[in-house]
DNA sequence: AAGCTAGACAACCGCGTTCCG
DNA sequence: TCGGAACGCGGTTGTCTAGCT
């Protein structure tokens, strides 16, 4: 392992901190606050580098911190948040008051991503197991019979290890299965992250970056909802990845009635053993991108897409670039063609490592 | 009692961004 | 405008501890 130069150098301690350690840190920082950490350690009177004072002020020293577990709603926050921004744990942690972006890391690998995945849920996701096994299986129509299920992620594997009855959690009841999260991530929801996080009610709560985040995930979360009015997915899942281009949408969609109907009549079990999310009908599924990206466009020419906070110009800016982004994703020709050119790509790189695991049986496939 | 393992969490590392002279 | 220092973030590693064999 390579050492910072500036550690090695002047032979700085590294490691735990001791309770020593920690009353110069809090001393000094009553007396002086904190700011130019590299001159932290050194007025302080610590052999330690300035980042790493940083870090033990920010993680554990500071006073408002929390150093209990999480509440089922700190958890609950955590799982919708990662379902709609992914690992930006500064952001879900800003959210969380007490907590700091290692807290809500660490929390969930430790115990939300394994939590997940033992209620039959790829933390990445956050779509079932079974959905995503089955969008592989259909990638293009590619796949031969009889073959193996190429690479997974270890999240699915481990999972698919447990046991392929779903949701082997909720059935036979998990000890520590939190009914609150259950809902969060895998109910149909009633009242989609988009509409919790992005009310108005709320965005005076939030920071200009996360009213940016949360802007792009309203897009891309409403488009996924849009884009499946055939067949109703039940849980509005959040996509996790902005720069998906996978979706088509409109901007102004609501739940329809039928969408409702769905959702009452939703049964888990007829989904997971369904490829309901795959678009059945290539000409409708153009047809549907051609119309989101006009409506998109439409949309825009209005000002929807503006954040209402005037006097914040800068959000308001970065917000127009990432819904760009989002735009260009929906608009270009590539989104539209997605289904296709994308799919051959993916059918290609497939292919190609399904003829190399036949070479080389005994190699791992990647993804590991 | 000793060794092993898994879980929890503290700390480190590298890299991108921001700040400032 | 540029370059270096400082800062912030996300991923990864290290250490401690409790439970099990």
């Amino acid at each position: 392992m390579v050492r910072p130069p500036c550690c090695d150098k002047l032979n700085l301690k590294r490691g735990l901190w001791t309770e020593e350690e920690d009353a110069k840190m809090l001393a000094y920082v009553s007396k002086h606050g904190t700011g130019n950490w590299t001159a932290v350690p050194k007025k302080a009177g610590l052999k330690r580098c300035g980042k790493s004072c940083r870090l033990r002020w920010t993680n554990y020293l500071r006073p408002d911190l929390k150093h209990d577990g999480f509440t089922p709603q700190e958890e609950e926050m955590i799982v919708r948040l990662h379902a709609a921004i992914g690992s930006r744990w500064s952001i879900i942690a800003q959210q969380l008051p007490g907590r700091t972006d290692n807290d809500v890391k660490n929390y969930w690998n430790t115990k939300l991503r394994k939590k997940l995945s033992e209620m039959g849920i790829d933390p990445v996701t956050h779509k079932p197991f079974s959905q995503i096994l089955a969008d592989y299986g259909n990638i293009g129509g590619f796949r031969k019979p009889g073959t193996r299920v190429g690479p997974l992620n270890k999240d699915l594997k481990s999972a698919i290890m447990l046991k392929s009855e779903p949701y082997p959690a909720a059935r036979q009841g998990f000890p520590n299965f939190n009914s609150q999260l259950m809902t969060a991530t895998i109910s149909p929801q009633k009242e989609p992250i988009q509409d919790t996080l992005f009310n108005n009610n709320h965005t005076d709560n939030y920071p200009s970056d996360l009213l940016a985040e949360l802007q792009a995930i309203k897009l891309v979360t409403e488009a996924s909802n849009c884009s499946n009015i055939e067949t109703i997915p039940p849980p509005a899942f959040a996509e996790a990845s902005l720069s998906s281009s996978s979706v088509s949408y409109s901007p102004t969609c609501s739940a329809t009635a039928a969408q409702e109907k769905a959702s009452l009549d939703f049964s888990w079990h007829d989904f997971l053993l369904d490829d309901a999310f795959l678009p059945t009908d290539p000409q409708e599924q153009e047809t549907t991108a051609e119309y989101s990206s006009k409506e998109f466009a439409s949309q825009k020419q209005k000002g929807i897409l503006q954040i209402s906070d005037t006097d914040n110009e800068a959000a308001t800016q970065e917000s127009n670039t990432k819904a760009k982004a989002i735009e260009c994703a929906v608009i270009s020709n590539d989104f539209e063609a997605s289904s296709s050119s994308d799919f051959a790509f993916v059918e290609a790189m497939l292919y190609q490592e399904y003829e190399m695991l036949l070479d080389f049986p005994n190699l791992e496939p990647f993804y590991y």
